[in-house]
DNA sequence: CGTTGTGAAGAGCTTCACAGCG
DNA sequence: CGCTGTGAAGCTCTTCACAACG
């Protein structure tokens, strides 16, 4: 297969198979196949095998995939079986939450600089590392060889953050704030919000409980 | 329209028009076209009438729609008109942060019970609110009346969190863990994982990197 | 023999184009 | 006149069904 174009939907998936497929490995499996991982991942066989094959042949027919390699496949096919160097702007509180954050590094993103541009936060030690003001954004970025930015930024801050990110030669940006951004086209923006997971709750809910006089509805 | 399937990309969106046009108010703008809306969210004018006729008629023809009315209605359409009462389970880090983070109560989720099975923590409390233990979980949800659970316990606890949130009666889970879980399928289940945006990032920069020698790859 | 990998069919979402209407 | 609301067309992603093969 080895197509040119990944649906974006394909690459969530793929995030979701790394994290069952360590739950497996943590539980001792070592082989599954497309129908034991799709049952686990609530999606269709046929979906699996679609989404790795964009990548290659990473199963054996007859017997399935092996837990560990395909791990180390998908790894490599997303560009995480390396580590990632990023940084980080707007110290406050979901900001210092992302920074206090394990799961980060063993992901491999490693935020190694922290900016803000409040003076009262400049200075400040969070897990040991210094809070650096936003205005040396661009110099200290190149200087650590920064390749990803993370805005935690209030909203009306997002803008600029992702200005100084981009002026610092940056290439992608995830944005956390609850603003929209625009970047140069050679730079990745990834936005985080997940409070439409919470709407989309909310939503079903408030379905379920309105009443159906009218078969409509729904 | 009033269709009765409503797409999940569409309450994505709605909950992305809802953040831009909550800018757009701050801002003092009181009427925007899909046109302009559109341009700000990076979709089409209309995908956005489109998303909106399913809950109704929201707009004036020739003008366009009014700020404040619009962000109303949607609100109402998804059910965030109100407040909900969320309990959330597993007081580690990412607990920690999501009981301190305001956005919450602002956007209509109550956090009124907090839970964890570490006796360490067990009448500690995180910002006013004293944590329980999990095991009096379902007596104490069904006396606050909660509807929706937030699991962000390590991802071996995920299950047992999602189990007892269902004996509860509880409608819906949102599932903050790196784990997969089942439930009654009465209970609406919705997994964040913001990881797989690093992991879209990285593959959008490894793919800009990769020398493109053979025109197929990747 | 059982499961993968894949072309073809199918489903669902997005975009177009224009009628409808303030 | 301009922008919304919407049926129809277009397109992308998903599922099916089976050949390929360890």
């Amino acid at each position: 297969m080895k197509s040119d174009h990944i649906p974006r939907a394909t690459i969530k998936r793929l995030a979701m198979y790394v994290q069952v497929l360590e739950s497996f490995k943590r539980e001792g499996t070592q082989v599954v196949s497309s129908e034991l991982l799709a049952r686990t991942c609530n999606v269709n066989p046929s979906q699996i095998r679609k989404d790795l094959a964009y990548f290659g042949e990473f199963g054996v027919r007859g017997v399935g995939y092996h837990v560990q390699d395909l791990i180390t496949a998908i790894k490599r096919s997303l560009g995480v079986d390396r580590m990632w160097k990023c940084a980080l702007v707007g110290v406050g509180n979901l900001g210092k939450a992302l920074l206090r954050h394990r799961e980060f590094k063993y992901r491999g993103f490693d935020i190694v600089a922290a900016f803000d541009c409040d003076p009262f936060k400049i200075g400040e030690e969070v897990i040991g590392l210094e809070v650096v003001c936003t205005r040396r954004l661009k110099e200290t970025a190149r200087e650590l060889d920064i390749e990803i930015g993370l805005i935690t930024t209030p909203p009306d801050r997002a803008q600029r953050a992702a200005n100084f990110l981009a002026e610092a030669g940056i290439k992608g940006i995830i944005n956390f704030a609850p603003a929209r951004i625009t970047v140069p086209s050679d730079v990745h923006v990834e936005y985080v919000d997940f409070f439409h997971h919470l709407y989309a709750v909310s939503f079903s809910i408030t379905l379920d409980q309105r009443p159906k006089t009218q078969p409509a509805a729904v």
